[in-house]
RNA sequence: GGUCCCAUCGUCUAGUGGCCUAGGACACCACCCUCUCAAGGUGGAGACACGGGUUCGAACCCCGUUGGGACUGCCA
């Protein structure tokens, strides 16, 4: 380990108390309870940042940390690769919600240098992502490409500064004399050189032989790298491309971005990062810009706790959108990611604001659970009206193709569809689904001329129970008499039951299987008065015809 | 291989030396409610990776081991 001071221990200047709740004890399984954190005083310690960050949570520190005593600028920095990653919108968010949380500045910023990966669409869905999401940015989006002059600028200076040399190895002759020495990476052949520059050369930047650089990362503490494990790297192609560990760092010092909040995969670029930031900082012709604080935040993993992967992952946010999930969901759960808030793990958006610390933010990676991301939207869902909730299903259910999100038709002719009657029927499936996509199955019996039979209920509770029948054969003559309404029909099916020696639970199974098609669904009663009595009766006669 | 990061229920987490008999949430199981299915209610099972050390006391601090991961490009 590095050198230490055994004395400077935090936690003596930092005494804390911990309570629960506002009683001394607290009962077991109690929901919602939670512990409450005070905080004392912190009397004459300096508030800077610790070489190695306790474990868990911290207490907010009274004098404000030393990063935040500039108003924050943060930004979101994706290149457009295809489709919005889950992975870009958890990143996103949290600097979304740093920015909030402080008043600071959201920048998007596009790195659209790479042109294999850069087109028009791929931009866009950024933005739609970002919009769907709700991170409004203040500023942006900003090309990339658009600051290719300052990138140049930059090299220019590095040169200058003599930070840089030219070098003309191909990849082969690097992997050969890796191979032959069993010592991987760049082995600064060309350093001593001294080559000019020429179109068939990139341009390395020099690394330190010795030293290290150490970064005091908000989320991860104190890291320090030793400069030599780390190779001499390319800062500018042949081609005159300038790669992106630069370009990022250049758009990072002109938008004068205070915080690098960003994923782990980027923490061992970082000492580069620094390198160059204070070399350019040292370059006459460049502008003097304090180096920005950084956070890096855990990676996303799939079940393999591997990163998760483009290919086998299910990580484009789009598809999310597409199953129905709502944004504020979406947004709830990939903010527990990695984080938690104080109380209820359902937080609305101001909640999440409020109670956001980037110091609090966990430092192991975590894993994308869809089941819970799926209780959490359902919970969204039932806590809506009913008007927003019918509101929500219209990609799912609007007559109108245009209005069709995941490009799917309901499962019926779309002129069948009735406003009202479906406005009706939101009560009673609003708690029974878990995202919009479930909506329509859902429904269908109400919509559709043909009724889906599910061909194992159908058997179940028809066509090998002659008591099936016999219910379906009562109810067409009861249901033909009754006040069509949910009240009478149930005291009917009560009533028939009873004849037949049914409880209601039995009874009702014939007549929903012959009427939906299915043994589950909303409430029975109540769905024969929104199908109306004629269609009701066609359905219930055409089952027993079906099976006799 | 090298550098770096990480380690509490299956999962996400709370926890910052005594309030821990380790709390919550998802998932799972049981029961209640109930016209099915949900929702809701009640209860249950389930974790500090291991080994040393420091300390009166360690999930928490230190060291090591093991395990996992990221990076290691003229990609971003």
């Amino acid at each position: 380990m590095g050198p230490k001071e055994p004395h400077e221990d935090p936690r003596e200047l930092r005494p804390v108390h911990l309570e629960r709740g506002v009683h001394g004890h607290r009962p077991r399984g109690l929901r919602g309870a939670r512990r409450r954190l005070h905080v004392h005083p912190q009397r004459g310690a300096r508030a800077r940042l610790r070489r190695a960050r306790p474990r868990g949570r911290r207490q907010l520190p009274q004098r404000r940390p030393e990063h935040l005593r500039v108003t924050p600028r943060v930004r979101f920095a994706p290149s457009p690769t295809g489709y919005f990653h889950v992975g870009s919108a958890r990143t996103s968010l949290f600097n979304w919600l740093f920015a909030r949380r402080h008043g600071g500045a959201f920048v998007l910023r596009i790195e659209d240098t790479d042109t294999e990966r850069n087109r028009d669409e791929w931009r866009q869905g950024i933005l739609d992502a970002l919009t769907w999401l709700g991170l409004n940015w203040d500023e942006g989006p900003t090309l990339q490409s658009a600051n290719l002059g300052d990138h140049h600028a930059a090299v220019e200076a590095l040169w200058e500064g003599g930070y840089l040399y030219a070098c003309d190895c191909t990849r082969e002759q690097i992997d050969a004399r890796s191979a032959a020495t069993g010592r991987p990476g760049y082995d600064g052949h060309c350093r001593t050189r001294e080559l000019p520059r020429g179109p068939s050369t990139a341009l390395r930047f020099r690394m330190p032989d010795e030293g290290a650089t150490t970064i005091e990362d908000l989320v991860r503490g104190t890291v320090t790298f030793p400069h030599e494990a780390i190779g001499d790297f390319v800062v500018m192609r042949s081609s005159g491309v300038v790669l992106y560990a630069l370009a990022n760092l250049v758009d990072d010092r002109s938008a004068r971005i205070t915080h690098v909040i960003r994923g782990e995969d980027l923490l061992p670029t970082t000492p580069r990062q620094v390198l160059m930031w204070e070399a350019l900082n040292h370059c006459a012709s460049q502008e003097r810009v304090d180096l920005p604080a950084y956070a890096h935040l855990p990676m996303l993993v799939n079940e393999q706790r591997k990163k998760l992967s483009k290919r086998k992952d299910p990580v484009a946010l789009e598809s999310y959108r597409d199953q129905g999930y709502l944004p504020e969901a979406m947004v709830n759960y990939l903010a527990l990611l990695g984080w938690s808030p104080r109380g209820d793990e359902i937080a609305d958006r101001a909640r999440l604001i409020d109670e956001f610390d980037l110091a609090e933010v966990s430092r192991s990676p975590a894993f994308f659970d869809v089941k819970k991301l799926t209780h959490i939207n359902a919970e969204y869902l039932r806590a809506m009206t009913s008007d927003a909730f019918a509101h929500a299903c219209r990609p799912w259910v609007d007559p109108d193709p245009a209005a069709w999100r995941p490009r799917a038709a309901p499962p019926w002719a779309p002129e069948h569809f009735d406003a009202d009657v479906f406005s009706r029927a939101v009560p009673l499936i609003q708690t029974r689904v878990t995202t919009l996509a479930e909506v329509p199955a859902m429904v269908a019996f109400l919509f559709g001329d043909e009724v889906a039979f599910d061909e194992d209920a159908v058997a179940a509770v028809l066509a090998d129970d002659p008591l099936g029948r016999v219910v379906l054969a009562v109810a067409i003559e009861r249901f033909a008499e009754v006040d069509f309404t949910a009240a009478s029909l149930h005291d009917a099916l009560v009533e028939l039951g009873e004849g037949v020696g049914l409880p209601l639970r039995r009874a009702q199974a014939p007549v929903r299987v012959a009427v939906t098609g299915t043994r589950v669904g909303p409430p029975l009663f109540e769905s024969l008065e929104l199908l109306g009595r004629q269609r009701t009766l066609d359905r219930l006669r055409a089952a027993l015809a079906r099976v006799s």
